[in-house]
DNA sequence: CCTGCCGCTGACAACGTTGTCCAGGGGCTA
DNA sequence: TAGCCCCTGGACAACGTTGTCAGCGGCAGG
């Protein structure tokens, strides 16, 4: 308490008065420039003068000001990083993978959740732009990026990820979702299921549309037809998956098998499934930890989070090093992990 | 390809020459000042002024730059989080609730990991100070933060969580180890386990000794002898945690329980009870997603990450806003979740 | 009608760093 | 010994923004 007393008498900020490189060139005896000549590494300094300066530099804990460091040469050296949620598991390993190709390139990460929000992300963008990172990394939640045109053409390089941006051009690493839940559901098919659930995320999300597409092609090339009850869409959150869930399962023709939109999806629907007496076969798109270990082990669509990170950030800094030519579109391919949840067949 | 070609023969910069409040300035027929005064929405402008400003701004894609902003200003809006992994799911609830604290408080989250290593965390904390960070959350990988001093001297309000700084004296927020694997272990001891093993992170971490600690004591006020073969610390990696716990459950004299120290080893550890015939108990410090699917549930001392970091993040802003006073040490409880897994008793 | 005040606007300096350019001194060569 | 070159060091401007301050014009009151 005593230590904050507000208001001293001296005309100095209250504050931060961090010693500059002037003080330094001050106590060292020597000049503006050759501080910043020993700060950054530069030649054309005497072993002697050096020292001076560095013991100058130690004695006042000076650190170098980077926000005046950027201001003069125009590069951040960080880059901006907005996903969904910082605490989905799904994003960890994407997030990671981002920081370690960053890293390497001597960069920093900013980085921001959207919630899901459109306007939300649009405000973080922006904010990003405003800080001048070198570029971006974006996991969309709105379907109208032409805001971000204007920074993209500035130079701002951008990359989307997991999801494409909407109405722009724009870079874009994806996994197949579309060819996944194919798969998913065409393993279902083949192990004698006729009525299959499928339960996703909201319509207007790209990846929740184009598994829905996944479902729907694979059920047409098996000449099967779809019911409508089959097919619910909507938020992730547990309450409205598991009504959904129990609907599908309780109706007068039961679906034997569903298909979850994604990990959220799939944990909550291996915790209705947990309550019930009769087994029902399940599919999950992305895999989680611990898939395995549950009875039965739940059978995925995996797709390598890290990789679409990994694979984003590199494409991103190459687009900083000058790498030109049309926006690209990266799709990577999924693999489908069978673990007994999916090898279920209908009950007689 | 084409849009690339090297070398333009104007003088402009290659790259990113936005317009800056004097093109906007220059466009509206105004002055610098009058365009500071509308992006930054400040009183004492005509509205046709304004109108006349702000299409000038639509017009030229103007976009404050907020480096040059920081450093006339002195503070960045911008805290900085640096933890072990970003990917560890014990992290993701701990970097949102960060996250969301900093955004109602109109900051950035600057972040990175160390990945352990404590050259690279204070080679990041030290980047972020450069920065100019306003604050910072510190998952400390080292033991010596010294370093910091004279950052925090400075005026970087730094908060640790987790683990405390060592050879400092800083704030800290901390969850209960110690009393969680007491009470863990005692649990088991109450339903009837004599030969608890008990499986750690690497001596030298705060948490790993507490827990240890927490181990003995409850060992010892049940007036149980431990076996130096029930003890092992060390890397978390799977390799390692699956051969300690192999080498306890096959000695002579087999524990019937055990401690784990962490959620990567209490998951390693489900691994290796999963293939072996007798069922052993186990308490793992650290709940999990799913935790409660497997069979037996796992019973678990569940730490809130979240509120972990919502604590860390709320006083952290609360030294920002001139919260003076003595480093102070906050140490949230933990609380036991038996969902079968502890509550086994040993093999007669 | 004159004076004084207030509301709006703009000129200017400063934030801390880096790039450019020039000066001075010492060593080497002719 | 003189001249030249290179090596070291420093003065200065610029990056884009904001805070300070002063000027200008209009309006109200005396």
């Amino acid at each position: 308490m005593t230590d904050t007393a507000p208001g001293t008498a001296t005309t100095s900020r209250r504050y931060g008065t961090r010693p500059t490189m002037k003080d330094v060139a001050a106590r060292a005896g020597v000049g503006l420039k050759t501080v910043s000549r020993v700060v950054n590494g530069e030649p054309g300094v005497t072993p002697d003068t050096e020292r001076r300066v560095k013991e100058a530099i130690t004695a006042l804990g000076f650190r170098r000001n980077d926000s005046a460091r950027i201001l003069r040469k125009g590069r951040t050296a960080s880059i901006g990083l907005v996903l969904e949620d910082l605490a989905d598991p799904f994003y960890g390993p994407l997030s990671r993978a981002v920081e370690e190709v960053a890293r390497a390139h001597g960069a920093l990460l900013i980085n921001g959740s959207s919630a899901e929000d459109p306007e939300r992300e649009q405000e973080l963008v922006l904010a990003l732009c405003a800080r001048r990172v070198d570029g971006l990394v974006v996991i969309p939640a709105g379907r109208d990026h032409r805001y971000l045109a204007p920074e993209i053409a500035a130079g701002v390089a951008t990359v989307f990820v997991d999801r494409p941006a909407g109405r722009i051009d724009a870079d874009a690493v994806l996994s197949d979702s579309f060819g996944g839940a194919r798969d998913g559901v065409a393993h279902l098919i083949a192990h004698g299921h006729r009525r299959i659930g499928f339960l996703g995320d909201q319509p207007g999300i790209h990846t929740a549309e184009e598994r829905l597409r996944g479902y729907r092609t694979a059920m047409a090339e098996a000449g099967l037809p779809v019911d409508d009850a089959w097919v619910s869409l909507g938020p992730t959150d547990p309450e409205r998956v598991r009504a959904a869930a129990i609907e599908m399962l309780d109706a007068p023709e039961p679906v034997t098998a569903l298909f979850a939109g994604n990990n959220r999806v799939t944990v909550t629907v291996v915790r209705v499934l947990a309550g019930r007496p009769r087994p029902v076969a399940l599919v999950g798109f992305d895999d989680f930890e611990l898939a395995d270990l549950l009875s039965p082990g739940i059978t995925v669509i995996a797709q390598d989070s890290a990789q679409l990170g990994r694979t984003a950030a590199d494409l991103l800094f190459r687009r900083l090093d000058g790498a030109g030519g049309e926006p690209r579109r990266v799709v990577l391919p999924t693999r489908l992990i069978a673990r007994g949840s999916g090898e279920l067949t209908p009950a007689p």
